[in-house]
DNA sequence: GTATTTGCAAATGATTTGCAGTGCT
DNA sequence: AGCACTGCAAATCATTTGCAAATAC
């Protein structure tokens, strides 16, 4: 169980009980859309408000605390800053499962970006496809 | 210049003159969003509507003719179907480029599929960072 | 000739905004 | 105390839909 009051100071937020319940369910569920944000937190604080959840991810991906993870066909999803990785996308369930980067292809897209002087901030990395889950859904 | 009407008729989708002209000014340009492309595209034609290109795109992206980008803190952008590739985004002007994947990388990412037993169809890389160009500007 | 596709305008859905009241520090 | 944050409702913006007229094959 992370501090988040700590986590939001650092960052120059102050640690408001929404904020904070925002980033309970954020880290519980690893990946989320604005909604199923709101869905979650609404269950146990029904008045905290949808504008609310908006400002803050917005205002959470500004300071780096949250990071948004675009999706094809989807809604961005949302999860905590972290080393950057690898995304399994599931196009069947939409599921998405993180997987540690590996340091061969972190330095390839060095080799590049240096080669082509971009300066190289962060990595997204979507593999998209069928999960073992839904695999086998699909075969019975 | 490819002949749109066959690749069209190819993934059994009628070569109409709307369709042609989105594909067309999508393969000159890269990288478009639905807004970008409309307006693109209402330069030479401006009776073509906006619902057309929605309509449209979304139907060439079911059947693969085009394939949505989802970018970080922007809309999606969409291209026409190729090898799968890496995309340079910067995050100061927008621009999306595209560089060759690596069979190194292609490699790893279907060994480590592979390993999870996740079946693999499609890899978007998207490395964020500063363009050459947009450093010219800032240092200026 | 027929089934699809188009353009329009209206409907829906998603996100943002303004503001009065509340809560962190 | 003072400024930032919240919730609400209204405003805006993005996307989808229904339908009559037009077009591809």
């Amino acid at each position: 169980m992370t501090d988040y009051a700590i986590l939001l100071k650092e960052n120059g937020l102050k640690a408001t009980f929404q904020r904070m319940n925002i980033l309970d369910v954020v880290e519980k569920n690893g990946h989320m859309s604005i909604e199923a944000i709101y869905d979650e937190v609404s269950k146990l604080h029904p008045s905290l408000s949808l504008a609310t959840i908006y400002k803050n991810i917005i205002l959470m991906v500004e300071k780096g605390v949250v990071v948004e993870v675009p999706v094809a066909g989807k809604k961005s999803k949302y999860e905590l800053s972290k080393m950057d990785h690898i995304h399994l996308v599931c196009s069947e369930c939409g599921d998405v499962e993180d997987k540690p980067c590996m340091d061969e292809t972190d330095k390839m897209f060095q080799d590049l970006t240096n080669r082509e002087h971009f300066i190289l901030n962060k990595r997204q990395v979507n593999l998209y496809g069928v999960c073992e889950k839904c695999q086998v859904k699909q075969a019975s």
